[in-house]
DNA sequence: CCAATGTCAGCATAACTGACATCA
DNA sequence: CTGATGTCAGTTGTGCTGACATTG
């Protein structure tokens, strides 16, 4: 095993939680809701948002942005509208049910946590989260 | 922004490494190896390996090792050879462009680690590494 | 006959680039 | 005109399931 290295590792955890949410919504009853549908919800603020604004907060490219919010259109979760204040923007909500799913998630996303922190550690895991919030910086070594 | 959550800045934290190891890999004038191919190497070992047993070290499908390794074999990174012990077995090593390329990869990620040990502290890398390491047991909850 | 191995085909998710119409 | 926004189309990477022939 030598050592498994630390991207690796971070796609493994990853999979992991997507597998646990994934299973805990099927289990609650829900729509298997993704980590990447919960990343828009999160994102999301009350008075509405456009896709413009979302990929940028996600850090992702516009049209991925889209597609993602298309989807949870289709799944009667997000509704779009028009804003008076401009004819080329669209304001992004949440529905009832969006706003429902989106509580459930998160529910289950804390309680994984805390299923986890009882399997590593409550210091562990604050260490963990510690350790990913702070800033990285860009990805792009200095070269030369 | 309250608080992000885990699982996003896990996949956070893994687009940094996959982006940076390509930008790292462009520079060095190489192929851009993925994390994914780079952990196919990673679970060869010399005397060669068969993808049932790729696919068990790597904790994903047969199906999905098959495609990775055909991919690397394309690039003429990898190599087949048939068993002689055993007719239904296939024996997957790395060519000498591979181990090559192999050298490049794992250089680059460790470099990419200590410039991230300096941008966000060499305990917090440390204390990283320890949490995800850790056993996490299966996704799934106990549920009930 | 059973299990392991390799493989083919198809599908899902989540990202990307390129192109383009519309509107401030 | 320029730039921002939304959108369509196509591609890629990486995982999955199902099915099947071959072989031990």
């Amino acid at each position: 095993m030598t050592e498994r290295n630390l991207p690796q590792l971070l796609g493994d955890a990853r999979r992991w939680f997507d597998e646990a949410l994934a299973e805990a919504m099927r289990a609650a009853g829900e729509k298997p809701v993704t980590i990447g549908q919960q990343a828009v919800f999160a994102a999301l603020d009350p008075g509405g948002t456009t896709v413009a604004e979302l990929s940028r907060r996600m850090g992702v490219t516009r049209q991925s942005t889209h597609q993602a919010v298309q989807a949870l259109v289709r799944l009667g979760l997000l509704e779009q509208s028009p804003d008076p204040a401009s004819a080329r923007r669209l304001r992004t909500v949440m529905t009832e049910e969006g706003h429902r799913v989106d509580r459930v998630a998160r529910a289950q996303i804390a309680r994984l946590e805390e299923e986890l922190a009882g399997r590593i550690g409550g210091a562990a895991l604050r260490e963990l989260r510690r350790a990913l919030s702070a800033d990285w910086g860009p990805p792009f070594p200095e070269d030369a």
